[in-house]
Order: C-alpha cells, then structure tokens, then sequence
DNA sequence: AAAAAATAATTAAACGTTTGTTTAATTCAA
DNA sequence: TTGAATTAAACAAACGTTTAATTATTTTTT
C-alpha cells in the first residue's frame, strides 16, 4: 500500500476541503472554527494546520484550486471558428448554469469571498480569474457585433446580466423555492427542470437581446 | 436641551447603525469585533449591548429596519393604470439602479445575511421580504404577457435577471472596475455615467426581450 | 426655583468562552 | 530506525457580554 502515500494524503486534504467548503458555504468562513470542521470530517484539531498551514491558507487553497474551473472552456470556445457566435453563447450559458449550480457550496464561498474584500492577495486574485473569464466571454459578443450578426449592445453588462442572472436565484435556496412556489425541502439547484428552465430563459433574452430583427 | 432627548438617543443608535453597516458591509458581520464597532464610532463597548441587546440584535435591527424599502414603491406602480407596463418596468429598472447602487453598505451586509443562511429567523425576514418584491415586479410583466404586448417570457427569471444584474456588477468594486477598464480607485456606484449606463443596459434588453417584434 | 430623588447613559474592568495555533508525546508506516 | 502522521493538552489572544461604579439627565418634591 506504500505506493498510495502521496495519493492518500492528497485524499485526506481532499477530505478536509470538501468538509471545509461544505461549512464555509453554510456558516460563513469566520463563523466556522477549525473545531467545527475538525468534528465534521473527523479529523484532529491539529490536522489542519499541519496541512494546510494555518486557516486562512486552507480557503486560499479551496479557491485558487477551483476558481478558474471556466477559464479553459470559454478560450476554447472563443477560438473556435466553426460555431457560430450566438451557437457560443448558448453552450456557455448551457455550461455556467451546469456547473455553477452543480458546485453551489464552492459558489456561495466563493462570492462570499468576493464580496468580503479582506485577504487582499486572494481577492485579487478572484477577481482578476473572474474578470478575465467574462471579458473572454464579452469578446465573443463583440465579434458577433462586429459580423454585424449580433445588435450594438454594451458586451460587458451583457455578460453580467448571463452570470448575475445564474447568482441571483443561487444567493438563497430558501428564496429561490419561494420564487418558484416550490416547498421548502425541494433542492432548486439539482433539480433538472429548473435548470432547463433557467437555460432556456437566458438563451431566449439572449436570442431577442443580440440577434438583428 | 432636555426635550430632544428621545431624539437624541435614535440620534446615537443611528450613529452606530451607520458605522455598524460601514464595517460589516466592509468585513462582513462576523470579522467585525464590537471593539472594532465601537472604537469606529467612536463609544463605549457596553453601548452597543446597551442600546441593541446583542451583536446578532444589531444586525437584525440594521436589515429590518432597511430591508423593505423598495416594497412600496413597486406596490404603487402594480397599481397605477395610467402606466404602460414597459413604461412601469422602465421606472423599476431606474429606481433599483439609483437605489441599490446608492447604498453599496447596506446592500452588501443584505447580500452577505442572505447567503448565510445563518440566524433563521432573519434569513426568513430577509428572503420573505424580497421575494414578495420580486414576485410583485413579475406580476407587472404578467400584466404585460396577458395584455399581449410583452412576449411569454419567463417572468420571475426575467425580474432575477434584472437584479441579478445589478447585484453582479455590485459584487466587488474592485471587479467593476476591471470589467470597465477603470483604475482601481474609481468609485463606480457613484459615478453618473456608470448608473445611466447600466440602465440603459437594462431597459434596452428588456424592451427586446418583452416587447412584441 | 432649588433641592432631592430617580432614572438613564456611560465608563473601565472583569467575566467566562471560544478562537486559531503550537507543543510535545505517541502512533504508524517505510 | 527513521520520518511522517496523529493525538491530547496547553497557549495566548480575542471574542461577546456583564458587572458595578460613576456621571448626566429627568422627574418629583419641597
């Protein structure tokens, strides 16, 4: 078993963040203390510093090791040259509803990190990932405007009114039920219709928003 | 002097509501010591007790008293009948822009409460109080669908997509100012041109998005 | 109107917890 | 036997809150 070392340690950090995330997600980063998450993922108090170094360091490795998960998918997209560009906003949008509502607690701790502004390296570096991912995003719609394709609208908003959208019904779940007269207990983000539905009304403003006519 | 006292009083727990929502907005609720509360304005640290209760009562006290403020003006125009419902839905897009991005603090400690999650009881205060505002403001566009002047869109998704494009460029200051190409000390909620821009972002999509043709 | 009593506001100090982190000893695997 | 992993215990610091004493301000009484 000796040839798993490095792979089980790697699995009991893993271990950790995924607790981690889970409780950042639902109580904030502040609010949940490394005995909160030593209990969760029954591991010693100890255990966290000896990985991670200290607290701050451990949300600083959930984030930088999954806040640029979008990144290779839209330059990917951006340089392709076969699909058309509103084709490119639809599979982006198809794309941003599948995994931001796959992921919501990473989603909540990271926004939670961005609206939070303290740990000023880690905030640059979130919002430097997360600007450069919608201008890559903006750039599509541009070339669409400059194909004379797409209708003169501001791309840079455009593109915050896709993602805000998707944010907006994943700041509370709690809301989101009330929105959509669903009971409490029902679980918006996986559920397949919802997300269905959340695509499609983004695909159609967008559709009557950019194409000509 | 004697006969301002009870005005006096407000006076001093206003004075601390407005450094409370300076800080937590800033830090968020559970990075803010009371000490840190108290030395910014500048008061006892019994005060804050001694005025509110408790630090969770301080929060609470801070987002109702705030929390309804869009309510009646949308109630008001649901029903107003010498207003077209594009016309209406213009006039929303406006107030919100003007409103929210007029009160960056406070909107980024409602924000924060909401994604907590923490506090029950005021996450369902919170989450009552802007669905029933979404809900009223999706009303309006139903008007709109059943008068057959606005195409069948999806109504609540369509109110998500305003707000939550609003709350998206008021996610991060820093982050507007990248996407907008701005140096990092301008103040985008504040800027004229920025608040005109983004409306008219917004009333542009929507007339495409609802208007019929 | 002045003095006295009562209430409210304010303070500094201390309270008991809880926090993130470290230590030193122990267990485990190579 | 060596080095990494794990543990329980202890650390100082910071937390929200309370206390008890003091100062201001109202109210009541004279």
């Amino acid at each position: 078993m000796h040839f798993e070392c490095n792979k089980m340690i790697t699995d009991k950090k893993q271990h950790i963040i995924e607790h981690a995330m889970k409780l950042f997600a639902e109580k904030g980063f502040e609010a949940t203390s490394i005995r909160d998450l030593a209990k969760a993922a029954d591991v010693n108090i100890a255990m966290v510093n000896y990985y991670f170094g200290s607290k701050e360091k451990l949300i600083e490795t959930i984030l930088e090791q999954k806040a640029s998960y979008m990144k290779d998918r839209i330059e990917e997209l951006e340089a392709n040259k076969t699909i058309s560009e509103i084709d490119k906003v639809h599979v982006l949008i198809e794309d941003y509803v599948e995994r931001l509502l796959s992921h919501p607690n990473f989603h909540k701790v990271l926004y939670k990190e961005l609206m939070a502004n303290n740990r000023q390296d880690l905030h640059e570096f979130l919002t430097q990932t997360l600007a450069r991912n919608a201008k890559n995003f903006a750039a599509i719609i541009e070339k669409g405007i400059k194909q004379k394709v797409f209708n003169k609208v501001d791309a840079m908003l455009t593109v915050a009114s896709i993602i805000g959208t998707i944010n907006q019904v994943m700041l509370s779940k709690n809301m989101c039920n009330k929105l959509l007269e669903k009971p409490t207990e029902h679980e918006p983000y996986q559920d397949n219709v919802f997300r269905k539905r959340l695509a499609n009304h983004l695909k159609q403003m967008m559709d009557s928003h950019l194409l000509i006519n």
